[in-house]
DNA sequence: CGCGTTTACGTCGTTCGTAACGATA
DNA sequence: TATCGTTACGAACGACGTAAACGCG
């Protein structure tokens, strides 16, 4: 058994058994991998993979298990490269991010911004994705962290720091009657609206769906889309009122359009950073970290790593708005 | 970075950074350890060791952290091996169990019996010390369980099974006064004689200790030793009176020594079976703890690893008496 | 002078890439 | 026939063991 073993196996299952597109991914030529596999396998006494004919079908059972122990050992020798990284004050790798669209879009981009600054030769990667892909590739090692949302707690799995609070605004074309409503917008309001929000909406236990649910009201979700910018073209063209996230809202957006605080309406969420438990962080990756979320401390940050609980508790998360409030004030300083 | 690389360093370090002693225990030359070192640590970057001249001195403060890793890299190259064996009913292997004198000489002895008839070709290895030793070598990875006993809760590290439940008695000559007491015993008569214990009895928080503070009373412990045969040598000696575990009692010593029930004076101690978080358990192993403690399920077991949680809660444990005809019974089914 | 580590060197095994072959849709 | 995996072969690298040199107590 070797490393290399092991990092061709993880290679060929996320290339989903493709071996030729896993050989180029972990640069190597396919015969090499093809070769290591057999061997690991002949090493073991068992098929790692069923195979039919001569690709690979499925993962056997036992493969599955070998597979996940195979992922740790390769998380635990990044983490030691990590260690050796950080002593010498290495200035170059990767930060691998997996977020939704509207993080990537709307709210990472100054701290990225920062972080390219400071480190140039750090390459940052984003993997966009729903939520639980998100986790899930955070979980398999592929990302180095998860940047997620929830209304309440924090997701089940890994270290989560929350990193702010949000609420969610309605958006309305300028002309609409809803936009000039003289008293304050409610949910039956909006349930006579076609409504058009994120694809996440559409599941039960969305903070969305679980508000009308909670009002005795059925609303119309006409349209569900990946992408804030989508739900904004669609609510320009007419075809309904918007329902997103407020920071999906850019100065440019009140030309023509109107947007509605929802914060009586629906319940307040909250944007996590989800770590792994076990991983060793590079010193960029904090500076990230500080750079997006300045009420963590570096110290509160090892911390919770070390003690493997997240810090939900006894940290004061800033709401959105104050939170541009408090980086405008850094950036005029 | 190589496994075989994470291999020597660990075997460096348990070896007690003697690079010479460590070739032997993995079956390589000592220059081989040395090179390999050397370009372990080229390839990170930073010293692993501090030298004082040739020798190694100390391990680094990352060296340290990187060894922590090495050794769960090595713990799930050892868990992936332990599938594969498992798969092809692999009858060979090692069972290796820290615990204390007691249940080595006394508890253990049926269940390793059964085991190495069933299965012949595993040899077991029990590594006896202390409680905090035997679940610092579990943590190292150097043994696949502890067996250790508290009074009240389970050992804070891995997963914890309750075997089996457990009293003190207290042990006399058969012609000290004491075993001719009419009436019970009493933790006074005990305070005004000369005590003989094991060596874990010094530590405040021993249930012996505890019960004697409890007491508002100063017991004198005469002589500890770590081991229930000095203890019993030490009593026919006369010097004391011994306060030892139940099952450490065999039926020849009834002889000329009186054991008197100790349950109504000290706190009930349970002894635990631990396991690694991680560790992927042989078929053997299972089946050694299912001898050991017949009260376990294998599903509970693997439920318990799985789920990375003790069954404390739930499972009637037998009591060391009943245990014994449980025994007896299944002996003479 | 013994113990332990490092350096030097030769041999062997293994890996890796190129190229040809085979199977499958 | 195109795609993907296996087998074959040769070159280069790396690991390992033996032997000798070096430092230290």
């Amino acid at each position: 058994m070797t490393l290399t073993q092991l990092r061709f196996l993880v290679a060929i299952a996320d290339a989903g058994l493709n071996i030729t597109l896993a050989a180029e991914r972990v640069h190597a030529t396919q015969p090499g991998l093809s070769k290591q596999l057999k061997q690991l396998e002949d090493e073991l006494g068992f098929q790692l993979f069923t195979r039919k004919g001569k690709s690979l079908e499925t993962i056997t059972h036992a493969g599955g298990h070998v597979l996940e122990r195979a992922r740790t050992i390769l998380a635990e020798a990044a983490n030691i490269r990590s260690i050796a990284a950080n002593l010498r004050n290495e200035a170059r790798g990767d930060l691998r991010i997996a977020t939704t669209h509207t993080q990537a879009r709307f709210v990472l981009t100054d701290a990225i911004a920062a972080l390219s600054r400071i480190y140039p030769q750090v390459s940052v990667h984003l993997q966009p994705g729903r939520e639980n892909d998100a986790l899930a590739l955070l979980d398999g090692g592929q990302v180095d962290m998860a940047i997620v949302s929830t209304s309440g707690t924090p997701p089940p799995a890994g270290i989560a720091l929350p990193a702010y609070r949000w609420n969610r605004v309605v958006l309305a074309p300028d002309t609409h009657p809803l936009a000039k409503l003289p008293r304050e917008l409610s949910l039956d309001d909006l349930a006579a609206q076609p409504l058009i929000s994120y694809d996440s909406s559409q599941k039960p236990e969305s903070s969305l769906r679980r508000a009308f649910d909670a009002a005795g009201l059925l609303p119309q979700i006409a349209i569900t889309a990946g992408d804030a910018d989508l739900i904004k073209t669609y609510v320009r063209a007419g075809l309904g009122i918007g329902i997103l996230a407020e920071m999906a809202l850019l100065p440019r957006d009140t030309g023509d359009l109107r947007a509605l605080p929802a914060d009586h309406l629906f319940a307040r969420c909250t944007t996590w950073i989800v770590l792994r438990r076990e991983s060793v962080l590079r010193e960029y990756v904090l500076e990230f970290i500080e750079r997006f979320a300045p009420h963590l401390d570096r110290r509160d940050i090892t911390r919770a790593m070390a003690a493997g609980t997240h810090i939900a508790e006894g940290v004061a998360v800033p709401h959105w708005r104050e939170r541009q409030l408090a980086d405008d004030g850094v950036a005029a300083a």
